[in-house]
DNA sequence: AGAATTCCCACGCTATCCCATATATTGTCA
DNA sequence: TGACAATATATGGGATAGCGTGGGAATTCT
């Protein structure tokens, strides 16, 4: 599980140690690097390990195989992924692309959310932390209606 | 598995480079180049490895024998298909034919879906990128519970 | 022969590899 | 407990190999 936040320094060749902790959990899963992708919920990216793709592969399969719905889901969970393996230090270096959408120069941080991580531009994600804070306060009671969790989760 | 998506250019004789990744993925099944056909679905191509032929064909061993749909896709599915071997340097050659289907000219965009991928003229592919995003996050919560994979994964 | 295709070599760019240094964490022993 | 050594982690920069691209030579087809 991905879980614990850090920053790291994005240099000027566009690399980035990948935490220690988050490392040994993607090799595990059988690659040395991540996946990553623009997240579809804003200015961030996601990643996981190789497991994840595996699991969006079966889900998808389930689905008829000329569903419009099927066939966006996989150009953009497909074609928008980018595997990055780790250098010999533990680095990945993201694509220009990447680092565009989720406007990452300076200090990035990454944040374990269990199955998958986010990718933030620092100031960006402390700007929404205390909203964060209050949207889990309000939220918390209803955890306690949901039945345990499933395997899996949403994209 | 196809992913990520890579912007090449078609030069003046018809040949494009194929991204790194898409050509080791299409080696380790088997054949030094890529399987292509013209889209059911509009104006681009779509291409696989060898094991996606096998893959139709057990889909099209399914259906009856002599169902007439079936008849038609296999038609459009093996009798439209070319072989393109890679030469030294990775590239293919595109038949006139296909670059005149999907209007192939200049900058060519090929886009990982997991077990296939699609080439488009990257113009053409920029102008749909947005809606396709929306169609995904409209569609997302569709894609079925399932349990983890188990290892591997096939195609 | 002419046209088109395939093969082959050469260049430039970029990403990757590798080593060296800095910072933090853990472990050991007096 | 405190100081020092040993390990793990993060960062910076130079060297190198891989990839995409263009163009010429050889081959094939008509």
């Amino acid at each position: 599980m991905f879980i614990s936040s850090t920053v790291n320094s994005l240099d000027a060749k566009g690399r980035v140690s990948v935490p220690a902790s988050f490392r040994t959990q993607c090799s595990e899963a059988g690659f040395n690097g991540i996946i990553v992708w623009p997240s579809l919920d804003g200015a961030y990216l996601e990643g996981g390990d190789l497991s994840l793709l595996d699991y969006y592969k079966s889900a998808l399969d389930q689905m008829d195989m000329y569903d419009p719905g099927r066939e966006a889901l996989e150009l953009v969970i497909f074609g928008e992924s980018e595997k990055l393996n780790f250098d010999s230090t533990g680095r990945v270096s993201l694509p220009a692309k990447f680092r565009d959408y989720a406007d990452l120069e300076g200090q990035v941080t990454f944040i374990g959310r269990g199955r998958k991580f986010e990718i933030w531009n620092s100031e960006a994600h402390e700007a929404r932390k205390s909203e964060l804070r209050e949207q889990a306060r309000a939220n918390r009671h209803r955890m306690a209606a949901v039945p345990p969790p499933t395997q899996g989760g949403g994209l």
